[in-house]
DNA sequence: TTACAATCCTAACGAACGTTAAGTATGGAG
DNA sequence: CTCCATACTTAACGTTCGTTAGGATTGTAA
């Protein structure tokens, strides 16, 4: 994201207040104000506070999710969560603000219905998409809804952990957690 | 909690507009029409905004962990942790908002500094606690750091479920994924 | 040099905010 | 009946909000 343009720094620290204090808690004043630009500038390049959060979650933020898919070199499947998992260690600061704004819209913490519904059709797009790449595996396909759940709810946390809570978890812990649900459960030799 | 007097329903309205649109999203004004009081009773009361909302979470929020704390029967370890979810099904409405709100103001979403850093405290505490109570169940206690995280993002998830998200979870699902972690390394018979 | 679009500003708008001043009903104690 | 604390009201305070009107500056094309 260039810093030399005054539309990016914009959107750019309103994602950092956005994050930080809600999005009642911001104000478009002290955006303008830590960009150091006048107050009408931001309705120069977005027409009012909501459409500059509107742009944030269902531009950027669902970018976000689609560029880090896309980063995966999935071989195994716990190697493959782990790397999920991983790869979020590596998050830029502004990346990391931009994932937890949306995990605060997704969780309905902020932002209004539309955006929560919009992460609704999202959200259950994710347990068959799980199920597909884990159901190859699996010694006994019967257990696969627990598996796939209690592994989405552990991925959830983990996520939580890193993004939200701002703390490093190191690769070999993310790859023992995940190994406790699945080892017992996926065929060995696929590991 | 009483209906019939006003310091409470202000209490209980203003609980449901603080979780619902954040600190910055409730307004005094919208408190009190829903109350059907004048605005300035909200101030007869509580100090200002901010004493009430500090009272909800110091008071009220803490002392509902401690009373569902306190009614679990505790038998065998996978029965401890699947009755502390399960219990959570049975929240009222009132109850699932107020932890709600705590629950956002724990994961830094709304609130200030103070109320981040009390929470933190807390936090800190979860998981020696739970350290203390697997312990004598584990068949490999060098084990036991990477099974108590394990276990803790999985219990954070399941409450976030059911207490965030508003989700009904059967309790032998939540049996089901608590024993996928925990009945590989707990000593038989203890199950 | 002129014309014009893009980029920026100061100053102000009305509305809504948290909060308070100044009072009015009410009901029990003396 | 008087007194007074409790429970409540209307009306307004000063501030900050999102937003806009109206104009300045700048670079470029004719």
């Amino acid at each position: 994201m260039e810093d030399t343009n005054l539309k990016d720094r914009i959107k750019k620290v309103a994602i950092e207040h956005f994050n930080k204090n809600g999005y009642h808690g911001t104000t478009i004043r002290n955006i303008a104000n830590e960009v150091n630009c006048s107050l009408p500038m931001i309705y120069y390049y977005y027409k009012s506070k909501k459409e500059l959060f509107d742009e944030i979650i269902t531009n950027d933020y669902l970018q976000l999710l689609k560029r880090q898919s896309k980063k995966l070199t999935k071989s195994d499947a716990i190697g493959f969560y782990t790397e999920l998992v991983n790869n979020l260690n590596s998050l830029s600061d502004f990346d990391r603000h931009l994932y937890r704004l949306g995990i605060k819209v997704y969780m309905s913490f902020d932002g209004d219905e539309e955006h929560i519904q919009a992460m609704d059709e999202y959200e259950e797009s994710i347990y068959p998409r799980h199920a597909e790449i884990l159901m190859p595996y699996l010694i006994n396909p019967a257990d696969c809804t627990v598996i796939v759940r209690a592994l989405i709810h552990l991925l959830d946390t983990l996520i939580i952990e890193i993004v939200v809570k701002g703390r490093y978890i190191p690769e070999e812990d993310i790859r023992a957690e995940i190994s406790l649900i699945l080892s017992n459960s996926i065929k060995p030799g696929t590991l």
